[in-house]
DNA sequence: TATAATTTGTCCGTATGTATA
DNA sequence: TTATACATACGGACAAATTAT
């Protein structure tokens, strides 16, 4: 049974996405939305939160709920993780796998993902193309207590998508921290770039709702190409 | 007047630093917070929320609202925007200024500032310097129309601080595009670091409450020192 | 300029659902 | 299985900011 919040929210970012609201570039008043969608006030106000959370609008008491423009060409937008297989949905997205074998943990990778050393774990690196351009060089450990199971296909695809098709594992939390620094020359030369060129690096814990961190990764970016986009407003 | 729920919220945040639920590493029930505040259920949960947005708790269904360790030394937390003084509060911070200038926006500080070419502005170059250790170059625009005056020591301190001073100007929004590039050759003499070392690079637009973009700023940091932290939770 | 209407923001109490212990 | 604790949802009341009269 999924929340009518996230019905609500999901409906009205389609709705905006599709331009709805373009030409008075603001969302229906709360009242109107309760009509429209038979819900009380505060589960219209929690839908709409969540979008004012993204950028997507920015509510202004007394006036209404405007539209924000700040909508990014190719910007990865930190509030919505999704991974790149929905950012880039619209792109043509290849992945080169250049490594998956079944390790286990040493003490550095224990540390950072909070478990005993020897815990099985999967070890990926990959190569994400966007449109041609390379795009990411991602490596990654997961946990094969919470992620028994992974084969050539879905990692090829979206491990993220394969993870949350089952239904009771959700993702409850992601944490990122976000450097700079030299790319190396392995992963210049998988980029298409220079050994000693900027990087914009992210490196990433997953864990489910229950606190189980089960992905760690550390995400390349090309610098050319790759932009974050960070949207905070102050309640 | 200010609202319950931020007033728990800087209760907790206080008690939560100092260090009052170490021992169990879990925040009271909400029940039990109902009776501590004596406020109602929803604003309790309000200002759990937030926290939990900053990556400080994780409330766990059924279980508990747990603390969380992620408080990574000297990361600058992007859910938490208030400027350097407050974020390195508790080291020594000093501004070098570089400029400090009254222009008028040409087309492309109009553009990013959304206002008429030709817009009072004034334009600073500044060094922030962290425990001795060159952390940014920023450059700022800020439009005199909503910032009508600065001075020397306003601009050494605290710009935010002087801006929130009056009630009546509340920041509602900032956006941040968050990128990876070369230092400039006057970059990295500011930074004590080489000309083409890596840089990480914030771009800022910072709005009040009804919309208007009051600051427009370029945050060069030094990419041996600066980490950006982005904590996600997915209710 | 002052007042009323509109619209979002805050807060309360209650009921029920769901995950965990 | 039962109790605990967080999650969702409703409805009502009043406050505060903006807009219209």
């Amino acid at each position: 049974m999924t929340a009518k919040y996230k019905v609500v929210e999901a409906a009205l970012e389609r709705d905006l996405i599709e331009g709805k609201f373009d030409d008075i570039r603001k969302l229906p008043t709360e009242d109107e939305l309760i009509e429209i969608y038979k819900v009380s006030r505060n589960t219209i106000r929690r839908a709409v939160d969540v979008m004012a959370r993204r950028g997507m609008i920015m509510p202004i008491q007394g006036s209404g709920m405007f539209l924000r423009d700040v909508f990014q060409e190719g910007c990865v937008n930190l509030e919505v993780f999704r991974g790149m297989t929905d950012t880039f949905k619209n792109n043509r997205l290849e992945t080169k796998v250049i490594a998956f074998d079944q390790i286990f943990a040493n003490e550095e990778i224990a540390k950072a993902m909070r478990c005993e050393i020897g815990t099985p774990m999967f070890y990926l690196e990959r190569v994400r193309i966007v449109d041609g351009i390379p795009n990411c060089f991602e490596y990654s450990w997961l946990n094969r207590n919470y992620i028994p199971y992974l084969n050539n296909e879905i990692i090829t695809n979206s491990v993220y998508e394969f993870i949350t098709s089952d239904p009771k594992k959700k993702i409850g939390y992601v944490d990122r921290v976000i450097t700079a620094r030299r790319l190396t020359e392995k992963e210049a030369k998988m980029l298409s770039l220079k050994e000693g060129d900027p990087a914009l690096v992210s490196t990433n814990c997953a864990m489910f709702k229950a606190g189980e961190l089960f992905d760690y990764s550390i995400n390349v970016h090309n610098f050319e190409t790759v932009k974050f986009l960070k949207l905070s407003n102050f309640a």
